[in-house]
DNA sequence: AAAAGATTGTCAAGAGTTTGACAGATTAAA
DNA sequence: TTTAATCTGTCAAACTCTTGACAATCTTTT
């Protein structure tokens, strides 16, 4: 499998494409060409062709895309042949909110703990998993095996968390904290700045009120 | 102000410059170049300085920036010297944690309703606000003058309410749901595809993991 | 008051991304 | 079987975004 520096550009458009395509899949479309795909998911049939292609051909011409076979192949780009362990640190409203959610199961993120610092949710059970206090976070990721971690604490406590955990043997985090954590190279973070999405949404709400054209 | 074409670019930097210029702000910090900027943010120093020249010249030679004055004008451009009625539709477990978190209302969006379908749901109160039956979200948008609708549905919901708000006459939605949604070109939509975002991180890990080089 | 140092705003070059065009291959129709 | 239609993979052009360079200007030091 071809992975010699694929764009950041290209990367962020993969999940869309996997999200339309368990969509087709759905709906029992067996085949699809770049055109038909661009009708639906917005991007240029040019853009389609090209993204899909540093990964190799998975197309064929004059037929366009199996379906089945594309999902699939996006999926294992993505990582999804694997299973990881998650772990998720803040049992918060958040913390509690995607620990509830069932969709990242599916996708193969299994969720082994939660945990917290505050005495009071501690010993809780969360969609049947106990909230477990912060310090036995360490044993745990060894145990266990985690590989990710959700970080749901706010502010002030995260870059203390983000650094234990990377003591702990950690790979990645997946950062709800409204801060951008310092962490070796070799850690993956992926953000979810919500108020900067908020902030971004206030821009375009601003300007359309006096819109000039 | 100038506001002929900013890129999209730019634009979603605007909030991460708003973020740390808040933390220089809470530390006493008078004055910054856009190299020390550039320090701490990350972005380089010739960005931050076209960035900010695309509002206007805030920046004096030999001196830098003023970091009260650069905050509030980025404040500004942002939008964040109006106010926003904001509801929330769907109750769930997402829809639950956002109605508790303040930093919302901080920057001026202020949750005036909640709304749900699920009669289990409805009537119950969160953070001290009603949970109201979708039926009532008509009169209710009119009434309080709700600009903003944070949707915190499930998929299959998503569209539907969305077709409900824009005829609300609702100007912009912050979408949860993990789905891309159609709606006319003068609404505003910002999402916030936590799958995506969890899928881009896996393709990093699954790199890492046998990391060529 | 003059000289030295700092730092912006701006321009053009460089890097990265998207688009359009089309040869070559495959499928569908005649 | 032949012809027409379809559609990919790929290349180069067009476009967008980022970076480096530096004149102009302001601040600080002497």
């Amino acid at each position: 499998m071809a992975n010699n520096k694929i764009s950041m550009a290209v990367i962020r458009r993969l999940p869309k494409y996997h999200r339309y395509l368990r969509d087709l899949l759905d709906r029992d479309v067996k085949r699809i060409s770049s055109k038909e795909l661009s009708d639906i998911i917005g991007f240029t049939a040019s853009q389609i062709r090209q993204d899909l292609n540093n990964f190799g051909g998975f197309g064929q011409q004059g037929y366009g895309y199996n379906v089945e076979d594309l999902y699939h192949e996006i999926g294992k780009i993505l990582g999804l042949n694997k299973k990881y362990n998650t772990v998720i640190i803040g049992a918060g409203n958040l913390g509690q909110a995607l620990a509830n959610y069932s969709s990242f199961n599916r996708f193969g993120f299994e969720l082994k703990g939660i945990f917290d610092v505050n005495p009071k949710i501690v010993g809780l059970t969360i969609n049947g998993i106990d909230v477990m206090d912060m310090d036995k976070i360490q044993r745990f990721v060894e145990k266990e095996e985690v590989s990710i971690a959700y970080i749901c604490t706010n502010q002030s406590g995260a870059q203390e968390v983000a650094d234990t955990l990377v003591k702990c043997g950690i790979k990645a985090i997946w950062n709800f904290a409204p801060i951008d954590l310092k962490v070796p190279e070799d850690i993956i973070v992926e953000n979810v700045h919500l108020i900067d999405n908020l902030l971004t949404l206030s821009y375009f709400l601003k300007d359309s009120d006096g819109e000039l054209d």
